[in-house]
DNA sequence: CTGCTTGCAAAGGCTTTGCAGAACA
DNA sequence: TGTTCTGCAAAGCCTTTGCAAGCAG
């Protein structure tokens, strides 16, 4: 296992913070990942991320991904975002945000919450408690 | 291939009417999946589907029911509603409407349209069009 | 008859898991 | 040194596909 030379635009000492908040032990394939994931917000699948890290040289394992990436869903570091039945892919956008989803690129993208207004939420079901708001607009190529 | 003795609530009238409407031709198994569908708005699985369907004796086979359901939402009879990176739920509801999902249950119920109020939609990356917009709230048990 | 449909079994794609060796504290 | 983590390969799950037999019109 050889580390990336340079880390990108978030530092080492930022990644391995952000980790220790939110109690993941960083190892040096977590902190590969993390970098990948935080240096800006975008939405990976576990194929991107792999293929990303392994293009020089072989950093991390298939296996080792998709462990990561369930320890960050748990801990909340990053969110599953659920649009394409083939694929998850994890955001590391944590804000309240919504998304666009461009079926004919598969591509993702943020809305920013101010930018959609929604009023008016329906009643629960009984006994029940909301974990959150999904919103996809999904779009083609016109 | 044996046919139930008895179809629900949509007679087979109606339902051929309406594949025959979605440009669908009728076949046995068809039929039978469309009147478990359309019977009332319900949020199934093709597997869910497939063991209601053969409860009593094989009536449908797995390659058909993927089939079918892909024939369906090609021809706008039912749409995917993907919550679940484990499963596609098939929706008969056509009408415009949005979604709770149960992460506890894995339970799929229906919003009205006029429960949720969204307004001031955001605007379109260039050169797409909106195909629809997807809001599903997630809920769990308290 | 002729083309479309079905069903079986095999293949595919993404994700998870078992387990032995490596890394970490 | 004991625990946790990694990586390989195998297994699992859902879905699709190839192809021969069956059905519809």
């Amino acid at each position: 296992m050889k580390l990336l030379p340079n880390l990108p635009l978030l530092d080492r000492v930022q990644v391995l913070n952000t980790l220790r908040q939110h109690y993941i032990t960083p190892t040096q394939q977590r902190v590969e990942i993390a970098s990948l994931l935080l240096t800006q917000y975008q939405h990976l699948s576990a194929d991107d991320i792999l293929a990303q890290l392994n293009q020089r040289h072989p950093i991390v394992s298939k296996a080792t991904v998709y462990n990561t990436l369930n320890l960050f869903v748990e801990k909340g570091l990053v969110q599953q975002v659920i649009v394409d039945p083939n694929k998850i892919f994890y955001d590391s956008n944590t804000n309240k945000h919504y998304h666009f989803y461009n079926v004919d690129t598969g591509c993702l993208s943020d809305i920013e919450d101010e930018q959609v207004t929604l009023t008016h939420l329906p009643h629960l079901p009984e006994k029940t408690q909301a974990i959150g708001v999904d919103i996809v607009i999904r779009i083609r190529n016109r």
